[in-house]
Order: structure tokens, then C-alpha cells, then sequence
DNA sequence: ATTTTAATTTTGATTAATCAAAGTCTATAA
DNA sequence: TTATAGACTTTGATTAATCAAAATTAAAAT
């Protein structure tokens, strides 16, 4: 899935290509079918930027995929690591009606299971939090927002570890030479997380 | 949807194209297609019978359709009339993983809300009443079973006249010169029901 | 037994998605 | 400044789905 850039900064056609597991002549057709039909603007060599229209169905489409993870976990109880892929399909089957029906049945969720903020119906998000484990001093409690890589076999691990929105995490060590951090989550064992993915752990406080 | 024949009689083209909303020709190549991936048998002229895993999957497909449709009523209070074509959605895209989960949360339901069978994981299904109630003799209480006809419009009638599985239905005449019956459900003021609509209300009892 | 009709199949054309490979552009290195 | 590498676009071919219209077949009517 390509996530809507937070910048509106031009998305460059090789991302595109390559998350669609498509070859780049492919890609450049299809952005410009989407062009034609108004979704995003395209620049040859610069990449595609979302138009209005764009962001408001992809905000739809984030909806709907947050909306229906946190039914596969809340209500028929599937694991975080096993939802991403399920909702991918999902949610481009699910009508707004049954949408609907399933916030009211939820309760009007505000974050999914891996704490990413869900659109309201009008398409209005809460502004995700902009600090990453990385960005935190050492020794500082910090609470755990949100986990932004999806990779499963990540999710498995981090639960393990206790890395889920809600609990306290507490950097002990920062070891750049190591490319590492040290951490301990709530009263559990220390362990060690690498740059990249420390920095997919966003944090508050 | 085609429903998968009681006898195993071959479906005719025409029967196929039309639901299919395609013309015949395209309809005659695609049932090719599916005999060559052994879906199905077409001898042309006659029609297609389906193969055993074309059965196989067509009970699957079944199955994830009532499934959901009895989601859509019992969880998110869908009316009756408006689940059919969110199911024909859904059922494509749900998976076998997740459908499992769905059945369990509803607590392994046997009927789904139009009163008919689910089929079980491994393609058992009960079998339905034969009997409809054109079959039945004036004056005798019959208890409603399943409402084959799927359209909402009627979906939405019979709610109205309380025709729904469960109820105790009676037929007060039987006018073959007129094309009706005068039935009377539960304690309810009678009505008329035209052959064809009583066709479709499956009794038993 | 013919003729007619209706259902079905075949044909040929059109459209869209996709790819491999060739061509083009741009930024960086020399 | 020029050369080169890498990213991107274009081209041309392939494949699949679909349709309209023509051809065929089987069944029904005469």
C-alpha cells in the first residue's frame, strides 16, 4: 500500500512501481490513466502528487483498512501481525453502508491496533505523533503510540517484546557506533532494537 | 448467482450469459475457460454441469455467502432485504482464515436470516424443504422454513406481511383460476400471494 | 420431410493491461 | 564540461476479455 506523503511532496515513480510489484513502463501507464481521471498529478521524471479528490478517497481507503483491522482484532480476535493483509483486501470490497454499521458496532474506534489514528467519516485525522524512540533521551519514560511497520514477522516480535501502544518503553542505552538502542518496555527484560526499527516505534510524553 | 443445480441437470448458456449480465458468445468462451481449469463440463448445446471441486467450491462459496449475510443481520443489523449484494461482495474477498473466525463469533449458525442452510466447513449441507406453499393443503398450519426469492423489494414485502422463517402460515384459499393464494401468517390480516411468490416460501409441518 | 425459429457457437475486431527492451533525460562524478 | 549511471518513458508485442454480427445447430411447427 502507498501511504499519502506527508509533505505533498512528489512520490517518484520508481516507489510506485515497485510497490505495486509492477515494471516501471507499467507504473508510468497507469499513473497517467489516474491522471486522466483526476486522482493525482503527474510529472514526467518528478513523480505523482495526490490531487484533492486523491487524498479524499485515500483517506476513505485508510478508514476503511484501520476500521476493519480493529474489528479482525476486537472483535474476531485474529493477532496484529496476521490483520494488514486481510484488511488490504477488505477494504476495497466493503460497501460504505457496512462500513458504517461496523464503526457504530465498535464503538467509534479513535486508533487501530497498532495505534495509527482511524479518519473520521468526513475524512478529518488526528495528527500522528512525530517523535520516534529515536528522537528521545536517554533514561526518559516514554509511552508508546504506535508501530508503524506492518512487516508480520516485526509485529510478532514486538509483542513479544511488550512493544504495543499503551505501555512504557525507556530508552537505556544509545550506541551509534552499534546502530542500536537499548530499551526496556514496562518492567520486562532489556533488549536491543536497531535504528530502522526504533525509529518505526513513535512515542509521546 | 448461480445456483447450483438440484439435479445435476446441465445449466443451458443462455441461463448463464444472462446472469452473468454478458452476451453468449462471451459466456460461451468463459465456460470454456473453466472446463479447461475443470470447474466445470460444457457440451455444447446442452450446457454445463459443474465438476466435483466446481461443486466443491461453489458449497465454499455458499457457505461464505450465508455466512456473512448472517454477520450482516445479527452483528450490524442489516435489514434483510439489503445483505444479498453486500455478501456477493464480500464473500469474494474474505478469507478461509477469517471466515472461520466469523463462524465462531456467531456461534456456528445453521440457517442464515432468509432460513437457509450454511453449509459446513467441509461442504455439508442439511438438505431444504421440498415442499413450497403451493404443495400445501388449504387449512392446514404450515411453519415457514426459508424465502427463496432474493429481490429486496419482495425481501421488504415479506417482513411487512410478517412472512418470515419461523412463522406459522396458513392457506385460507386456493384460487388456481385467479394465479393466488390467500394465506395468513400468524394471527395477521390475510393477503394474496400471486404462485410464483408462493413458490418461493419454502414450509414444512 | 421441410421450414422456421430460437439458442448457441464462431469469427473478427476492439480495448485494456502488461511486459521487455530500446530510447531519453538528469544529476553526479570525473 | 563532458561522460556516465540510474531513473524514467516510450515503443511494439502479447495476452485476455469482451462484443457485434454471421454462421451453425437442434427443436418445433408446418
Amino acid at each position: 500500500m502507498i501511504s499519502i506523503n506527508k509533505n505533498c511532496v512528489e512520490v517518484p515513480m520508481g516507489m510506485i512501481a515497485e510497490s505495486l510489484g509492477v515494471t516501471p513502463g507499467t507504473a508510468t501507464s497507469m499513473v497517467k490513466n489516474l491522471q486522466k481521471e483526476k486522482w493525482l498529478n503527474y510529472k514526467a521524471r518528478k513523480g505523482v502528487t495526490l490531487t484533492a479528490s486523491g487524498k479524499k478517497i485515500g483517506m476513505r481507503m485508510i478508514r476503511r483498512h484501520r476500521l476493519i483491522e480493529t474489528f479482525l482484532v476486537e472483535t474476531l480476535g485474529l493477532d496484529w501481525s496476521e490483520i494488514h493483509e486481510e484488511a488490504e483486501e477488505l477494504e476495497h470490497s466493503i460497501s460504505d453502508k457496512v462500513l458504517e454499521k461496523l464503526d457504530v458496532f465498535l464503538g467509534n474506534p479513535q486508533f487501530d491496533p497498532h495505534g495509527h489514528p482511524i479518519p473520521s467519516k468526513s475524512g478529518v485525522i488526528r495528527r500522528l505523533s512525530q517523535k520516534s524512540l529515536l528522537d528521545c533521551k536517554v533514561g526518559k519514560k516514554m509511552k508508546i503510540e504506535s508501530i508503524l511497520d506492518q512487516r508480520s514477522e516485526f509485529l510478532n516480535f514486538a509483542k513479544n517484546k511488550s512493544l504495543m501502544p499503551g505501555n512504557i518503553i525507556k530508552i537505556l542505552k544509545y550506541q551509534k557506533i552499534a546502530d542500536t538502542v537499548e530499551v526496556q518496555v514496562e518492567k520486562n527484560t532489556k533488549f536491543s532494537l536497531g535504528f530502522n526499527s526504533a525509529d518505526k516505534i513513535m512515542v509521546s510524553g
